[in-house]
DNA sequence: TGTGTAATTGTACTAATTGTATCATTGTCA
DNA sequence: TGACAATGATACAATTAGTACAATTACACA
């Protein structure tokens, strides 16, 4: 199936920012669910041909999402919509959900005879020295 | 007897390349032992159709493991695990295995908003309450 | 048993697609 | 006019895909 279009709405007399419009619009939808975690966003070429606009300011709008943690752009790959919090999850629907992550999480490390200690040893160090920026690099 | 099927759960948005994602699977799952000295890998194309990307990609992955001395690829042959891995490598590499494995885990969670003081306590109480059978088939 | 041919496997090189970085150009406004 | 923000042009880097090829193995068949 074919990626769902992004439908943008650029107007250039608007006196906003071109790149402005594209992170206000896609937040919005975003928001609005019709953007949802997962879901592929055009390539800055793509969108930037069809709103007849430069892709580095296609770029640079998705650059400040990223920044923002809405989208995630791959080098070589693509940007993508993130998973975010919903605002307003219940305390339970919170707690469940960080269950069943650190429940496969451990699954997969006690899988590769790891000990109780080892994990609990790890968990708390990288606890201790976490970074968020450390989060964009850590493929090494 | 057939060859143990290499399971192996790739990401496509999860930011980090296929290849990598590769590289990092294996490795933990010969730090873990699920993967033995002499086990035949499956072949760079086969373990591609499995996973639906370009074989290329696979054996990027493989000559990556393979400098590493952690497999050894035979044009022709087929790849397989190496034999007899040194003891301190065999260390550095579970080690490795688990730094990678959690911070997945933690920059998950933290993305999610979870606090540091959330995680340890659910790290610490899933540990606690471990049971291996209970877990034995959470994984897809 | 030997040998030729096809099948299977990894390799090498290249192309295509994607986002990134840097600097130039344009336009607005004090 | 000068400064600054927005946009555009160009070159680059990372990832994945396409194609041809080489090494090894499997197997039919004389």
């Amino acid at each position: 199936m074919p990626n769902k279009k992004l439908l943008l709405q650029i107007d250039f007399r608007s006196g906003l920012p071109i790149y402005t419009q594209i992170v206000n619009q896609v937040q919005a939808q975003v928001a609005g669910s019709v953007l949802k975690p997962g879901d592929q966003l055009p390539t800055v070429r793509a969108l930037a041909e069809e709103l007849r606009i430069n892709f580095n300011t296609v770029a640079r709008a998705y650059r400040i999402l990223d920044e923002a943690r809405i989208i995630s752009t791959q080098q070589g790959r693509g940007t993508y919509i993130t998973e975010i919090p919903p605002p307003k999850v219940t305390e339970r629907l919170r707690r469940e959900s960080l269950e069943a992550l650190t429940q496969r999480y451990i699954s997969e490390a006690m899988r590769l005879e790891f000990s109780k200690d080892e994990i609990n040893e790890m968990v708390r160090n990288q606890l201790k020295a976490w970074k968020a920026s450390a989060q964009a690099n850590q493929n090494e």
